[in-house]
DNA sequence: AATGAATGAGCCTTCATTCAT
DNA sequence: AATGAATGAAGGCTCATTCAT
């Protein structure tokens, strides 16, 4: 229950008061603010102490070192992400397969409520560290989750994916995803972007749906 | 005695030119060989100057700051990238489109001939310096080139594609493979893999193309 | 009613400070550890008290500071090596020049229990805090205490020493010992090693003997 | 020859040019200075950096880390210590057996030219960085060189030591001086000590060779 | 053109100690 | 008495860049 596997341990020490968690919560906020004022520049732990109003020894209480915020950063964002996608899944009662890609694609799209630059700065983050992979592992499994079972309600469209699908599939979503936000293109939240997302994910489920029919059943 | 004097001149300032794209070749391959031993922690100007056997006022001299070397690095792959693609078309008596975007990909796929960290590396400073933009420029433009000649050879499978639609396929394509490089894919340098890349790509080129037509020719 | 509550009153406080012994016992055991464990450099207050099980703030209750610590752990082992020695002396029915000297020595090298890496941490720290001269104070004096009897049973070949001569004593012996602890000198607890260091002092106290003997008496 | 073995390879950088030397000579002065002002306690590489006049980068061109510059001061005092010996003995026509051992000893307490602060800070340091051993390799090798002559001039009288033997004799006398050292024993540099130090040393001697003849020839 | 010594702002991090609860 | 969150001074060290030789 203690030592359980909850990702990496990113915390040095486990808040067992209630003041503590407010002091993890306030460094978090300053570092998300501190990325979105100056950039990963800026991002000096002192910096990020300062502006929570805690010094720079309680930061190091909470945070093995610079990256263990960062990626503590990273994963809040993205366990937000995958419970957006999970609401809007459940608000449709039967969610096609577009309603289900354009969920996720919005999702993503919509993710740190608007603070790009600390986004972009978080992204860099990730890329640099070589946690990229990590922190895809769970886009990842939500994909394979659903591809694994074909005779489900979900399932009925969502073709059986093969491993470098699952890659394919993902990558090129984070890809074009991680572009807009990286390049700060100036029609990143707009729809017609949205939208040819969403396409480029339909398109080749499609086509890999095809080709596994046309090998299942040639005749 | 004045002609002689000019060739001397001549002659003087050619072996000149000659030492300083040595050098540069030098630093350039020095820089590589830091990359690739150490990833972009190790990559200090000093490293590098050292490893070249020149002196780090000697690299000032040929590169104005720490990123030129990097940028350069990143342009001479990439320069080397669409020339192996341009051959590989020239190859082919009829290109198809698939031939093509194999073509791309494939080239992607081979650039920095197998020097994976140091790719990585330049891949990751690339995306922290922010030079991913300008780093894609080319590859957007050889797109747009083929988009915009919809009555040419090359163009007559080939759609028209807007902005967003260009972003996304270009963005799409690189995020695959840098994901596949930063992340040290097992299968990054597969024929399974490539297939898939290649099918992504047609699979939104089909559809846009589909659209494209649909609305031009309604009935 | 008034002796009632003096009895309890009196219960109550016993176990109050049995409890701060077993703290304070608790305390310098996990010191003891932790030097063990990891050394000088691992010998923090925070790793103490996390090890002894009781919080930060508890262990300042009972030790001043950091030094203190370390200056009780060193203390507690001095007292044992002393009583060590009274023992062995004790038990001895005439102990000989040779006898006591022995048992001085191995009392020395039997120190610590065996916790080596603790030890050596203890006499670094000893020697770094400038606390080796009051922590030889009590051998000096025990020295002292002999020489300065000589009329009585253990004087009768115990010569008198002066003030150098002790000091040249005690170092001289505290530093071979400290020197195989701090060195690990494979044979620190052979009997070759200490037959060496028995032979050191009682030569030296011979040379002293009959030095003095032939300026009293020098007819 | 560029690679030779001397020592440890304390420094980053050899100095190639003439004004490096200067440098490294600046901040080793600068070191002791600083030793001898606070001890240890104000070595900081800031301190001796601004001490020495150069900035806190160029102490670390020249010296891989603090300990290095310590390491480094000693070293230094011990070739000069060694070199003492040596032109000592050198001027003496037959060395006797106390000539020796007194040149050595008078070396040792002579150390350092007085600035007994520096040479106690530098004590202590080499004594918790554990390189006590290797700070004494030098002394046990001159120890173990005469011993190993039995037949030439000045292994007439020097008899021939056995491992623990060396180290015993080594530790004492390194023992006692470093212990005057660190306590600032007031009779440090007197006369009165040097004779003791140099007694208790021939006093060993002498047992040890009493030994060995008797165990050559018993008859 | 080349050299390489020098610079120094400023970063990350530790840990003994305090004090409100 | 005990707890443990918070403190913050201070220190070691890096590395891109300059410039006198």
């Amino acid at each position: 229950m203690r030592g359980s596997a909850q990702a990496i341990d990113v915390k040095r020490r486990k808040p067992r008061q209630a003041r503590a968690e407010e002091t993890v919560s306030a460094i978090l906020e300053a570092a998300a603010q501190v990325l979105e004022a100056g950039g990963l520049a800026a991002f000096t732990t002192n910096a990020v102490a300062e502006r929570a109003g805690v010094s720079i020894g309680t930061l190091y209480q909470y945070f093995a070192d610079k990256n263990a915020l960062l990626r503590m950063l990273a994963e809040r964002e993205q366990q937000r992400v995958l419970a957006d996608v999970a609401k809007a899944l459940r608000g449709e009662v039967e969610p096609s397969l577009e309603g289900c890609v354009r969920a996720v694609v919005r999702a993503m799209i919509n993710a740190f409520h608007g603070r790009q630059r600390a986004r972009r700065a978080v992204v860099q983050a990730v890329l640099v560290q070589g946690m990229a992979a990590e922190m895809l592992a769970p886009v990842a499994a939500f994909i394979a989750e659903r591809s694994a079972r074909p005779e489900q309600k979900s399932g009925r469209f969502f073709p059986v994916l093969g491993r470098e699908q699952v890659f394919v599939l993902s990558r090129a979503l984070m890809g074009v995803i991680r572009s807009a936000v990286l390049e700060e293109a100036p029609f990143f939240r707009s729809r017609a972007f949205e939208d040819e997302v969403v396409r480029l994910l339909l398109a080749y489920l499609a086509e890999v749906t095809a080709r596994a029919t046309a090998s299942t059943a040639p005749e």
